[in-house]
DNA sequence: CGTTTTACAATGCACTTGCATGGTAACAAG
DNA sequence: CTTGTTACCATGCAAGTGCATTGTAAAACG
């Protein structure tokens, strides 16, 4: 056997530069000859770890969510000590756009949505991430108290919230003030018992 | 002069055709030469109409707000003898993809904020359009007696939750019936005053 | 060593894209 | 009838697209 090369982490490569170029320039702006460029690659790698773009385009939206997730999940991991109460507003507002970081990750989203509007895979990748973003918001309103019998239509609402935050907010018609005081309302209308 | 022809209807034709591609096949789907066909007209027409194709979308966008606004107040109006109480609900699901007509209506507008979040011109466009829309809910709170000093966030909070619920409906991530729920529970949160 | 498999690189091809150009047909104004 | 303006239509073109093909260098294996 020849060379030996991490394959999957080229594939990952790879598609930061697809995520990079969907946040910038849209779906239009990620040819293969555009991402090989923003990788530092030739056309040839990117062919030669993709079969056909439509793969590729999906490996890195899939990339891109399970990345987004590990993340959080390490950023809750990071404050072991801290009570749930006081951890979870924090865990939201990281899922909308006020830095840079989540700004490319909203915008990477749109493309992701509107590419499933048209293609049936992207459309079940787009709906299991859906899935798991509920769950795991499910997961925290359970920490933080919220009743079981309401935790379905709460994770629901919630998600709902931050979903609808997110576009007015990164396209400039709210306020990060705004978006925020919509957020904590949610939140406050939770049935959140307040024992100290 | 030559032949008189509605120079306005003939934009608003091909208008039509841009938004049935954007919302059947996406952004990428509506090039000149689709467009042209969509409308059965030829290439040239189109070119006659508009001299760039940016100019052409951004005026179908423009075109399919406008009209939107203008099928919502005209349904309003239709029923002018039924109280502001029974009749925002059915307004507000208006707004979400439940039927074939709005379900277009959903994928146009997740093109429009894709290409939104790319195009300046398309922002500045979408961002007005998230004004007036919550103008419009705003107004219709303000109806139904919601207080006055609750109705920015109130509208701003149910905006959020109608955007919120039309991507995840639309992929199938969620069923008419949890839908509607939240909505309903959104709207339930409201302080309505209950008079008779 | 030689062979084989992998990891690219370079180029070519058929196709589509937005747009420019040149022509033509129709109709109103003089 | 002539002239001028409008409303197209047909075609051409450079650029970009995804993908196939071919070539080449390197390294593990016999």
């Amino acid at each position: 056997m020849p060379k030996q090369v991490d394959h999957e982490e080229r594939r990952r490569a790879i598609a930061e530069a697809v995520l990079t170029l969907l946040a910038t320039r849209g779906a239009e702006g990620a040819s293969l000859r555009t991402v090989a460029a923003e990788a530092g690659v030739s056309m040839g790698a990117v062919q030669h770890y993709f079969k056909a773009k439509e793969e590729m385009i999906l490996f890195a939206l899939e990339y891109g969510n399970e990345n987004l997730a590990a993340r959080m999940r390490q950023r809750m991991a990071a404050h072991p000590d801290t009570p749930p109460r006081d951890l979870y507003r924090y865990f939201f507002t990281q899922l909308l756009p006020l830095d840079e970081e989540s700004r490319r990750g909203a915008r990477v989203w749109m493309a992701f949505l509107s590419r499933a509007a048209i293609d049936p895979a992207a459309q079940r990748l787009a709906a299991e991430a859906y899935t798991n973003l509920t769950a795991f918001v499910r997961a925290r309103l359970a920490d933080v108290g919220v009743p079981a019998e309401s935790l379905d239509l709460a994770s629901h609402h919630l998600v709902a919230v931050l979903e609808g935050l997110r576009y007015p907010l990164l396209l400039g018609a709210r306020t990060p003030e705004e978006t925020l005081a919509v957020l904590d309302a949610q939140l406050a209308s939770l049935s959140i018992p307040d024992d100290r």
